[in-house]
DNA sequence: TGTATAATTAGACAAACATCTAAATATTAT
DNA sequence: ATAATATTTAGATGTTTGTCTAATTATACA
C-alpha cells in the first residue's frame, strides 16, 4: 500500500500510467515522450513496477512495458473503505 | 491533484484518515494518538487540509477536525478512468 | 567477432520532506 | 491582568527523492 501511494505521488509516473493506458510501450519510446534523461525515466518505471502498477516483459533487445490494473480494485477498496464514514453506525455484532 | 497524491502518500497522514474515518477529533486528541510531537502533526493535518481531505472547524480554543469524503469522488473517478485500459477501444465520434 | 542499439545500474547532487525544539498566537479561567 | 491550555508558525536538521552523467549489461546485426 505504502508504495502504492509513493509510486503515485509522481506527475511523471501518473503521465507514463495515463500513456500506457492507451497502448504497451517500451522503455525507450515512453523516455522518449519526456525530456528527462532515460536513466529517470528507467528509475520511474522501477518504481511503477515495484508498486504492480506496470508489468514489464522483454522482449529481445526491448522491455515493453504495459498497464497492471489489478492494483487499482486495491486502491478503490481503500478509499471506498473511508468513505463510508461514520454516519449510520453499524454494530459489530452479526444481525440474527 | 498533485496535492491530493502527496497528502495520500505518507503512513501518519493516511492513518490520520482512518481516525477521523470513525469520529471528529481536535488536533491535539489526534497528536495524543502519535508519539511524534504535536507540531509534526500540526503539519500533517495542514497538507491533509490542503488536499482537501479534512476541514477544520475552530471552536473555542480547539481546532476539529473532520474528514471530507468529498474529493474521494475524484479520485476514485481517476482510477476508473485509468482501469477503463484499451480494451474494447471506443470511437470519439460520437454514434448517432 | 566487433559494433550499434536498448535498457539498467552506480554514484553524485540539489530540492523536497518529515521531524524536532522554541517561540508566537489565541482562548479560557482565576 | 495573569496563568494555563490548545494550536500553529518559524527555523534548523537529517533523510528521502528526482535528476543527471558515466559505466555496465544484454541483444541484434554485419
Amino acid at each position: 500500500m505504502n508504495s502504492l501511494f509513493k509510486a503515485l505521488d509522481d506527475p511523471t509516473r501518473r503521465q507514463i500510467l495515463e500513456m500506457l493506458k492507451e497502448k504497451d510501450m517500451t522503455a525507450g519510446d515512453i523516455a522518449d515522450a519526456f525530456t528527462i534523461s532515460k536513466p529517470s525515466i528507467s528509475h520511474h518505471l522501477d518504481l511503477l513496477r515495484q508498486a504492480n502498477l506496470v508489468i514489464s516483459i522483454k522482449e529481445g533487445q526491448f522491455v515493453r512495458y504495459s498497464l497492471n490494473t489489478t492494483v487499482f480494485d486495491e486502491l478503490i477498496g481503500w478509499v471506498i473503505g473511508l468513505s463510508e464514514k461514520k454516519s449510520a453506525k453499524k454494530k459489530t455484532t452479526k444481525s440474527k
